[in-house]
DNA sequence: CGTACTGCTCGTGAT
DNA sequence: GAGCAGTACG
């Protein structure tokens, strides 16, 4: 029996047309738990082994950087055990270790190293790596390949500089946050500040374009990225020249994106201009031994925030596939079998997810039958809730011996709710490890170590250097700095190149100039060991000689302890990156620190409770999962509440959350909430009612509790109520017995006139896709909308 | 020049 | 509750 068809084997029809997919365009609709990491897998697996494709020949692009691990881990086993046949005629674990290692090795140089497997960003960072300084942008400005990557920090901080330094802007008026939020949306749909002020005009629009532009200029000016432009820049290289463009269309015969629903408008650009060479006409295409596969479900886009557009998923048949009805088409496979979770809770998703409009009919069909009630409990406060689930955990593992404290997560809206949780565990003593919220990057010490590194490798990152220039204290104050800073403005030259100017700093900086020097001579002198000495050297010779350790060590105090283990931390960090990486330079340790999550390093065996919000745990699944603070205002968070298609991203954040469970399914909610110090009434949320209450029961009378809440909101309709009384009105007034065609002209009471381009689904169930001018397209359930003819 | 204190504002999600 | 700007004081 050959190994290539073992795996094969494994699979259901769908997951093995996937699979087994070779040239040309395929979308996947993946529900939730029907498999899709598998199909991915294994098809990169049967591209290599079938079809004799070069691993460096494709690209996979993840949504996150432990998922890219899972998948090289995954093909290195099977590649293993395949090998192991091949070339011993055993199983792999039956090898001595010697072959093992050999063979280890082998896989990781010929499969997983020359994979590019990665997120948009690590993936986009790398190319950029290869050829940014080829890049020119609008301005006729460049970067190097030694540019610096902007955290969310130093962005914050540039553009705040920008609004009341710079521009003597009322920071009320101009709210930093806001317009950071809104150059970063620019970004995302490609608007150069030139774009952004057609998009935006009058007053308040050419203000923010100029902040923009100021923006760029200290991007261009720092030689830095931010994490936007780390997948702008490739799109507009690739748009700007043929010849590299070209090169990486080549280099990627096949190209591999999952969670698609949750791309943006320029990373499906990137996508098509890879996968097309910038061809806009169909018929050019040549698919000859190239593919573009993605992998995504419209019911979890939940990065709308981020410019996710899962109607970008939705257009797939259009722009790429054979656009055939779902029964026809050769470029779409509905995976719709769930693996993962019991009967009772994917018939509560369903039934969730059914409130919303905007959407592809699909239905999870369960593979594992039955299971227990879901429980639903209303806590008199977050500290009742907190109470209730972590007794819930001893109680279940002590029944149950099959579950260890990493079976549980405790999943809420936002990242403000974990406070309860972790205090009660951490008196109860349960191990526990909580994703997002503070990261170890985002401590200021390493923040400061960082920065050491980021000035040595790129000179022009003032931010980095303004950081550290008198951390620890050495004496060049505050209007030291400032004439500095002036100097380098008025030359409109790096601020390094006054420091390292021994006349400059003399003339500028009368007292404090020999420390400046020293300073800068220190620095200067590393500098020129950063290509000699390893990235992890380098770290513990700026730490040592700028007397930062010094410092801490000096103070003695419990926090000064607690930083110095956090640097030792970060040491380690760097020796293990220096293990494991195929170029272990400094430059690629910054790049890896800055676009590292915490959720990369959660581990699922430790036997630890994880605490997440429901963005974070995409992706991931556990036998028992308690969905908390479901309460209105939290989730639906208040911020999504009045707006009809951001309480539809909430629902499937909902819907995510409950299709992550197994085994076991916890929903809960407080009667009263301490919100920013003060005690507020909550009531609950309205996805509870719309689950089927014979499906939930009572933590204690293991009876229906919902009833009433069901019968109580006979007055005060749900929204599920409302929509099914809209039902019968649009029926009775004969508008679903109208035929719809692709074409056809419609008016919606919101969107005005547009015309339908799709039709999915038949009979009762069809939505329509819509276009209206001057957005992106609508997906419409005729039953639920109303529609007019003109 | 550096630090300690006060008072003010702000508050979703994250590569 | 935290982070930040502004201010008073050593």
């Amino acid at each position: 029996m050959s190994a290539s068809s073992d795996y094969l084997a494994h699979l259901n029809p769908s997951q093995r047309q996937a699979v087994e997919h070779f040239e040309g365009p395929l979308l996947v609709v993946a529900g939730a738990g029907s498999g899709k990491t598998r199909a991915l897998t294994y098809r990169i697996a049967h591209l290599i082994r079938q079809h004799g494709v070069d691993p460096e020949n494709i690209l996979a692009v993840t949504f996150t950087n432990k998922a890219a691990k899972e998948m090289k881990a995954r093909l290195e086993t099977i590649f293993a055990q395949v090998w192991a046949q091949q070339e011993f005629g055993q199983r792999f674990e039956l090898l001595g270790e010697y072959e093992k290692t050999q063979l280890m090795s082998k896989v990781y140089k010929k499969i997983t190293k020359p994979l590019w497997i990665g997120t948009f960003h690590s993936l986009c960072s790398r190319i950029l790596r290869y050829d940014i300084d080829k890049y020119r942008d609008e301005r006729g400005r460049s970067w190097t390949k030694k540019f610096s990557i902007f955290d969310e920090n130093d962005v914050q901080g540039v553009i705040k500089n920008i609004i009341t330094k710079e521009m003597d802007l009322d920071e009320k008026q101009f709210n930093p946050r806001t317009i950071r939020y809104k150059i970063s949306n620019a970004k995302n749909l490609g608007h150069s500040p030139d774009q952004f002020l057609k998009e935006n005009p009058g007053y308040k629009g050419r203000v923010m374009s100029e902040i923009y532009q100021a923006y760029q200029a200290q991007l261009v000016a720092n030689n830095a990225l931010d994490f936007d432009d780390l997948i702008l820049l490739p799109t507009r290289l690739f748009q700007q020249n043929e010849s590299i463009l070209g090169y990486w269309h080549r280099k990627f015969n096949h190209i591999l994106v999952d969670e698609y629903q949750d791309t943006n408008r320029i990373q499906y650009d990137l996508i098509r201009l890879l996968s097309t060479n910038g061809e806009d006409q169909p018929k050019n295409w040549d698919w000859r031994g190239r593919s573009t596969f993605v992998v995504g479900d419209a019911d979890q886009s939940i990065y709308s925030f981020r410019m996710a557009d899962f109607t970008i998923l939705l257009n797939f048949q259009e722009d790429f596939g054979d656009r055939l009805p779902d029964a026809q088409t050769q470029t779409m496979v509905k995976l719709e079998e769930n693996y993962r979770s019991r009967e009772n809770i994917l018939q509560a998703a369903n039934c969730l997810i059914e409130n919303n409009s905007q959407r592809i009919d699909k239905v999870l069909k369960p593979t594992r039958t039955g299971g227990d009630d879901i429980i639903l409990f209303k806590a008199d406060d977050e500290r009742d809730e907190s109470r209730f689930v972590v007794d819930k955990i001893l109680e279940l593992k002590q029944v149950n011996p099959e579950l260890n404290f990493g079976s549980f997560a405790i999943l809420y809206r936002t990242n403000a709710q974990s406070r309860p949780f972790e205090e009660r565990l951490l008196s109860y003593r349960i191990p526990y490890s909580i994703v997002g919220g503070f990261k170890f990057y985002d401590r200021q010490e390493i923040k400061d170590a960082i920065a050491y590194l980021r000035i040595l490798v790129n000179p022009a990152d003032t931010v980095s250097l303004l950081r550290i220039i008198n951390t620890p204290r050495r004496g060049i104050g505050k209007s030291t700095i400032e004439s500095f800073v002036n100097a380098s403005k008025e030359l409109d030259i790096p601020l390094w190149e006054i420091l390292t100017d021994e006349t400059s700093v003399q003339t500028l900086a009368g007292r404090a100039s020999k420390k400046t020097l020293q300073f800068a001579n220190f620095l200067q002198t590393i500098q020129s060991q950063i290509t000699e000495l390893p990235a992890s050297s380098i770290l513990n010779l700026v730490l040592e000689q700028s007397g930062y350790v010094e410092e801490l060590k000096q103070k003695g105090t419990e926090e000064a302890d607690n930083r110095l283990a956090n640097l030792a931390e970060l040491d380690n960090a760097i020796r293990q990156f220096e293990a494991e990486s195929e170029d272990p330079s400094l430059v690629e340790f910054l790049a890896s620190a800055s676009l590292s999550s915490d959720l990369d390093d959660l581990q699922e065996d430790a036997e630890k409770v994880s605490l997440m919000t429901l963005h974070s745990a995409k992706g991931l699944e556990f036998p028992v999962v308690f969905l908390v603070g479901l309460e209105q205002g939290t989730c639906p968070h208040a911020r999504s509440i009045d707006d009809p298609l951001d309480l539809e991203e909430e629902r499937r954040l909902c819907y995510v959350g409950i299709t992550r469970a197994q085994e076991n399914l916890f929903l809960t909610h407080a009667r009263v909430r301490y919100v920013w110090g003060s005690l507020e009434t909550k009531v609950p949320s309205q996805f509870l009612q719309e689950l089927p209450p014979e499906l939930l029961s009572d933590p204690f009378t293991g009876r229906g509790s919902s009833r009433k809440t069901s019968n109580s909101s006979q007055k005060n309709p749900s929204i599920a109520q409302k929509q099914r009384q809209a039902l019968k009105a649009t029926k009775s007034n004969g508008a679903t017995s109208l035929t719809w065609e692709v074409g056809d002209r419609v008016i919606h009471a919101n969107f005005g006139e547009g015309v339908v381009t799709h039709i999915f689904g038949t009979g009762l169930k069809v939505n329509l896709a819509i276009k209206f001018p001057g957005i992106s397209p609508k997906i419409i359930d005729p039953r639920l909308d109303s529609l007019r003819r003109p």
